[in-house]
DNA sequence: CTTTTCTCCTGTATGC
DNA sequence: TGCATACAGGAGAAAA
């Protein structure tokens, strides 16, 4: 499940193992990779033949290669890595990956690029470049909370005019970017808050404070995640050893909280599990009542 | 306009 | 053993 820590260190593989080189042939081998791509994945592959590989970027959870045509001019090509997507950077001779959706192969003959994704909810598409060299197609994606573009007070703002539960904003992309129910559930656990609660019913520091630790932990997971990175392999799975060593709340369910020892709870919400100390991060005290 | 729900997908785990 | 069902969940379209 690659959020933000997971997504950056795919990032830092292809900057170390992709970068400055030049794409000689890209394949794509289903329409689905490329559903996002609206001319379709054959004119995909088509311009992306004799691109160099200038930089490796990322915003949240979408990640993107600068790309130099011949001619001089710059377009992005990003992939989201959705639920299982992955990246991996394999010699040529190595054998298909059973859910394998793109193959880019290099002028220098070393190790190629691939996309493999077991439930199809990533995808590739290119887009040209806006002036602060973000692909347009993402541009409503807000900046995340790592970047020097993200502005916490203007973000803490908005969260405040918002009437919606806390943890539904921490998953809007458009708001902030790079959360997932993983990372959202380790802040509020952290910050001692229900996502339930309303943003509205919270007061600024304590928005404040829960992008905060949002920041802390995703950088703490980033940290660990670094670690088990492989030189040949492009790794999602970054997030592997954390999850079984540092996360507090997520995926806990009856295992004792590390601050007060009450079971940490799960609960159903927005279709998916949300983990919570009982205890330190009670319900909201009045039912949330559609006002209309 | 804002907010919520639905849908896409497949491997793994669980229940009868 | 086999079959059915639940679950994992990011993001964008559609609905409310």
């Amino acid at each position: 499940m690659p959020e933000l820590p997971e997504v950056e260190v795919v990032r830092r593989g292809l900057q170390d193992h992709v970068v400055g080189r030049t794409i000689e042939r890209a394949e794509f081998y289903s329409a689905r990779v490329a559903r996002r791509h609206h001319p379709g994945a054959h004119h995909h592959a088509e311009q992306l033949a004799d691109n160099r590989v200038a930089e490796a970027r990322r915003r949240g959870k979408y990640l993107w290669m600068v790309l130099q045509t011949p001619d001089g001019f710059h377009q992005g090509l990003i992939t989201h890595l959705g639920m299982s997507g992955q990246l991996l950077v394999e010699a040529v001779d190595a054998p298909d990956e059973k859910h394998l959706h793109a193959r880019f192969t290099f002028d220098d003959d070393g190790p190629e690029l691939r996309f493999v994704d077991q439930r199809t909810f990533g995808g590739m598409a290119l887009s040209d470049l806006d002036e602060a060299g973000v692909p347009e197609a993402i541009e409503h994606i807000a900046p995340d909370p790592l970047e020097a573009a993200f502005d916490q007070k203007a973000v803490v703002a908005a969260m405040k005019k918002r009437h919606s539960a806390v943890k539904r904003a921490l998953l809007d992309q458009d708001l902030v970017s790079g959360i997932g129910n993983i990372y959202a559930d380790e802040a509020l656990w952290r910050a001692c808050v229900h996502g339930e609660r309303l943003c509205s019913a919270l007061s600024k520091p304590v928005l404040g404070s829960i992008l905060d630790h949002a920041r802390e932990v995703m950088l703490e997971a980033l940290g660990q995640g670094g670690t088990s990175f492989d030189a040949l392999y492009v790794n999602v799975n970054g997030a592997s050893g954390y999850f079984d060593r540092s996360l507090n709340a997520y995926g806990q369910e009856g295992r004792p909280c590390r601050r007060c020892g009450t079971p940490i709870r799960r609960e159903s919400f927005m279709n998916r599990s949300s983990y919570s100390c009982p205890r330190c991060q009670p319900r909201p005290r009045v039912a949330r009542l559609a006002t209309r």
